[in-house]
RNA sequence: CGGAGUGUAGCGCAGUCUGGUAGCGCACCUGCUUCGGGAGCAGGGGGUCGGAGGUUCGAAUCCUCUCACUCCGACCA
């Protein structure tokens, strides 16, 4: 994409509004744009890497077994006067009425819709178990939305719903959910640490949120050190092995964890050895839950088991902040200078910048680069503005890509580009013949 | 929902106390010169002063009402 064509509004000062870092950058970088209280336009740059970020966690919720499917935004009120939430909800719910004058609501999440969609689809238990889920926007009237998209009232939200015969199978899709969402928290670049949640009049071990370590984050959060030195990389896994799967369960929560709700500092002590015991600041961005029959017993979701009886079915449900991910993640990777993208959701591949905009040879070396990167396959954002080379400097450094190619007379003297790291800022001497296989080979 | 605050050009702000016909920086447009970390000179365009009503010869400024947004607290992907 050349810069000169494409849209992207950067502003060079922080806008008031925009307290916290990743609300700042995005503004600035021309990411997003507020249209209402915690409600956001995704413009261009944005709205790649909200794609992109969406796209890492549908592959590994069907790697683990989930099903996609999508509900609609507005949903009936006559599901949830079935499950009683209709007035439990709250002021959070935006309520609507139709022409009709029937009441509407704007989705704030879909345990019953999906409940009663699996319900009127199956009738045996060889029809379990499963898990559906779907990436859509939800609404929740927040009292107080803030900090950007991290608490956004219109949000992108991946919720996925299991079904299963028996408490003991849930454990196990419960069990899937939760090492799933370890290996897409990692291929997002980021350390999310299952803590211990609310488990409300449950009970058991059946609910974690992931946070994100972040100076910024609004719960307090207390865990011990060893989670720095576990193994956070992409587990492969299979997930019909039912004994993997749950010891890499119990090995992430083995050790302390707990957000400032659940923490108990009494046993925190007995655990966790002074020296070993670290506290801070974490973004929600995943909340996992087992509920058993909580919706699917008034809401009537039962098969008929082998033994031809009527069995209720238990079920939980997993969710990930999609779009509180992209503020998630820039609180977490960037520096005075700006955002710094993992490579697995950077907007662009790379960055390149010709320092000379209308020097013929700078131009036609900029151009060359630009069309053979695109031809490879290689997603390059190319600044081609003219405009003094500290602008675009700056400008790149904002926008995070996690490589810049560098394209200047002095350079091209001796035949070469530079090419600069934004995470470290090293930068290396490269020959222009290799620059391709430089960002072709992986 | 309680508390605090802000609305003036795309962004950041001054002007409001003390009423007199709207200004600064950046950005933008034109030209020339520049060009390796947010360039220089010259010229130029752009604002219902959040909205409504009122007071006044005259309102960004005073009064009343209203809307929106932000921040702090209790709640949450």
């Amino acid at each position: 994409m050349r810069l000169s064509q494409y849209f992207m509004p950067i502003l060079r000062d922080d806008p008031k509004e925009a307290e916290i870092v990743s609300h700042r950058l995005m503004l600035r970088a021309g990411m997003i744009r507020q249209e209402a209280a915690g409600s956001y336009s995704w413009l261009p740059t944005g709205f790649r890497v909200l794609k992109k970020i969406e796209q890492i966690v549908r592959e590994e919720q069907d790697r683990a077994g989930a099903i996609e499917v999508l509900m609609p935004t507005l949903q009936s009120a006559d599901l949830w006067r079935k499950s009683g939430r209709y007035d439990d909800y709250g002021k959070e719910m935006l309520r609507i009425k139709d022409r009709q004058d029937r009441d509407m609501l704007f989705g704030p999440t879909n345990e019953e819709m999906i409940t009663d969609i699996f319900r009127s689809g199956v009738q045996s238990y060889k029809d379990v178990p499963r898990n559906l889920y779907h990436i859509q926007w939800k609404f929740r009237d927040e009292v107080r939305p803030r900090f950007g998209v991290m608490r956004g009232r219109e949000f992108l939200m991946k919720d996925a719903y299991s079904f299963d015969l028996t408490a003991e199978a849930g454990q196990h899709s419960y069990n899937k959910m939760f090492v799933a969402y370890l290996r897409t928290f990692a291929r997002l670049g980021l350390k999310a640490v299952p803590m211990r949640a609310d488990t409300g009049p449950i009970g058991g071990d059946s609910s974690h949120e992931f946070l994100i370590l972040a100076e910024t984050g609004e719960s307090g959060v207390y865990f011990d050190k060893d989670f720095h030195d576990m193994d956070w990389s992409a587990f492969d896994i299979d997930y019909d092995d039912v004994a993997a799967v749950e010891k890499v369960v119990k090995t992430f929560t083995s050790k302390y964890s707990a957000t400032d709700e659940k923490h108990d500092a009494v046993e925190f002590d007995m655990r966790v050895p002074k020296q070993k015991q670290l506290s801070g600041r974490g973004i929600e961005v995943g909340h996992i839950f087992f509920f058993g029959d909580k919706y699917s017993k008034p809401l009537g979701c039962e098969v008929q088991g082998a033994d031809g009886k009527k069995v209720t079915l238990q079920s939980g449900s997993y969710g990930i902040g999609v779009s509180r991910l992209v503020g998630g993640i820039i609180e977490a990777s960037h520096d005075k200078d700006g955002i710094i993208w993992p490579e697995a959701v950077s907007p662009f591949d790379v960055g390149l910048i010709n320092i000379k905009a209308g020097d013929a040879e700078a131009d036609a070396a900029s151009d060359k680069i630009y069309n053979a990167l695109k031809a490879k396959g290689v997603d390059v954002l190319y600044d081609d503005r003219n405009q003094p080379g500290g602008a675009k400097f700056a400008a790149m450094d904002l926008i995070g890509l996690p490589w810049q190619i560098i394209i200047g007379p002095r350079g091209l003297k001796e035949g070469i580009a530079e090419v600069k790291n934004r995470k470290t800022g090293a930068r290396e001497n490269v020959a222009l013949d290799h620059i391709i296989g430089r960002f072709t080979k992986v």
